[in-house]
DNA sequence: ACCGCTTTTCGATGCTTGTCGAACATCGCA
DNA sequence: TGCGATGTTCGACAAGCATCGAAAAGCGGT
């Protein structure tokens, strides 16, 4: 009987008609999530752990839980390590123009705060 | 002695370029804060009690408030009513193009949902 | 087989939030 | 002066949320 290679439970990531967007919003209204996805903005990929976010190993999971079932981002698994990236393309077709132009507000808010 | 002609507390609002993303994110992420949003879209002013919102009126009343200290709404007495406007200007001088993009986004999301 | 690393899950905690009803304030009008 | 209409404030309440520490799961290397 050959047991199935998925370890834990797969990530489930929202498809991109579903992705609603008063989720996105709220996601995007924390600003530990926002620098999560300020980063992955530069960065095509990049593993959890590896965030400049000053919380708890356990909170940081949580804000990545949040932001992919909202839609907002993937996640990948490799070995024993996740990594994060941007739904960039999926967001640009559901809602054309808002990832940039909240990454462009955000500049002017006070940039890294 | 002349007293104040001011009878109640004048609403107070966040200058222009205190305008705090995070709070208008959250201010925005609510379903019937956004009803509002688009609403005042269409309309220069309107006063409190005529928005095609089914809450009660102490909490729409919390609402406005919240949208009013974020920067998203600016609000005006006239006799016992309250009129209320978005603040087009002010909000496209701190986060261009913000507005418009995310009320492009509400009317692919369902429109009126 | 064991250890270390990465990440998630669980339970708890304190704060915030959306909601309501009741009471209050203010105005216009009769 | 009193009445109705319009909004706000005040508690209260249930739900949600960000946070943490402890424990567990899964992988790679020794």
């Amino acid at each position: 009987m050959p047991r199935s290679t998925r370890r834990r439970p797969a990530p489930t990531h929202p498809a991109a008609e579903d992705i609603d967007l008063y989720d996105v919003l709220h996601a995007l209204s924390d600003p530990t999530r926002m620098t999560i996805v300020r980063v992955l903005r530069a960065e095509p990929e990049r593993a959890c752990g590896s965030f400049p976010v000053d919380v708890a190993p356990s909170t940081l999971s949580h804000h990545f839980k949040v932001l992919r079932e909202s839609g907002v981002i993937s996640q990948r698994e490799e070995a024993n390590r996740r990594f994060s990236a941007l739904r960039t393309v999926d967001l640009e077709r559901r809602f054309p123009g808002l990832l940039d132009t909240v990454l462009a507000a955000l500049a002017r808010n006070g940039g890294d705060a």
